[in-house]
DNA sequence: TGTACATCAGTGAACGCGCGTTCACTGATGTAC
DNA sequence: TGTACATCAGTGAACGCGCGTTCACTGATGTAC
């Protein structure tokens, strides 16, 4: 987590906002967003807890700058992904949605912090995780609007279009990390057959 | 919250259990979830905190139970909304999602202790939980077999479209509760509108 | 190049808070005689 | 009908826990001369 190259031992640790977003994202992955606290992030970056307080206002803050740099990754992956399918919208529509559903699948408790209700409910607060949000979601309408253009798709407002598919898209992952599927008895492997099902019933429900 | 025939000042309540439950749902409903605690339920009962382990073994127990409540007032309001429609299988459909989306934007907090992890994560553990959940789904699944016996939807594995069906709406609500349409500046009013378009978009992906 | 100094990143002990849970108890209740 | 008793629902004080945050401090750092 330390970068090797600043040597050990310094008392100023040389980049330790970036060191502790870093050691929050792997307190998440590693232990549950319900282990990140401002002791187990302090102890994970080698530094005392109340070192946090000079890079972050406040526990939310931290949490704001971690979620922002999920949202920037799931972006950057989607794009590399879909990017492949440049001439095919429909089939770039596809890809997008089984990249963040397989984003959603691997980062489950990073996807829980990403959409955690203490940074949504005040976006004016963390404007940069706002940023990052939108470009994200962009992305989607972007993607809607070339199967648009294509004739894959009907016309309509895009937004309120990729705001369905991402209800979609999201509701499955949610049920699935809540645990709800376990009265149904989902298995992980079917969880992304019915991922399928979900797209194509939209891709279906959206064409011209 | 103590039923008035029953007379004050009685050291023995008489129906703590069903007190406590009753409690529990109004401090939801007034106070949110994360208000819900074993001492805030004890206040609104007008017992103390420790007379709550005479009827729960825990607090998750408490919770599940005041979910099962709420499963079972979700099937009841369905189930009585989508019987108009008996002979209008399609309409009934779609009256089932607007029952579920107003139901969940009217017991936000609510809504959110149906779906709470913990309980969620141990289905073994609260049978009757599961019961009254899965009553709510098997109708869900029930409205789609009516549909496709009718024609108006595609055949296919009735219980995958309902879970297909039950994540859209899930996950705008979801987005919706959890602030997420913030930042979209989605008003209350806009929200609906969407939850009808997400419905259109199923019908057509699923009619025949 | 060496010294004095201001800056400020990180320390570590402590604070107050609210939580779920425990436990020895009290006293209302229904039952047996 | 009245008394003795076992049961057990509810009491209230206390426990330990982990949390976010504060605060006076220390000592590494870069800069000015």
């Amino acid at each position: 987590m330390t970068d090797p190259a600043m040597g050990p031992k310094k008392y100023h640790h040389g980049d330790l906002r970036y060191a502790l977003i870093q050691a929050g994202i792997e307190i998440v992955r590693e232990q549950g967003a319900h282990n990140l606290t401002l002791r187990s992030v302090g102890t994970k970056a080698g530094v005392s807890r109340s070192a946090l307080y000079r890079h972050f206002s406040c526990k939310d803050a931290l949490l704001a700058a971690i979620a922002e740099k999920g949202f920037k990754i799931l972006y950057e992956t989607t794009k590399q992904s879909i990017d492949q399918f440049r001439d095919r919208p429909l089939e770039a529509f596809r890809e997008s949605g089984r990249v963040y559903f397989r984003f959603a699948m691997t980062e489950r408790e990073y996807y829980r912090v990403m959409f955690n209700e203490a940074c949504a409910l005040n976006p004016e607060k963390y404007p940069e995780l706002h940023a990052a949000g939108m470009q994200t979601f962009n992305q989607l309408i972007e993607t809607i609007e070339t199967c648009q253009s294509s004739g894959d798709f009907r016309a309509g407002d895009a937004q309120q279009i990729g705001l369905q598919v991402w209800s979609a898209v999201h509701g499955l992952t949610m049920l699935q990390l809540d645990g709800q599927l376990r009265f149904l008895d989902i298995t992980p492997e079917q969880i992304f057959h019915i991922g399928e099902g979900v797209t194509e019933m939209m891709v279906r429900g959206l064409s011209a």
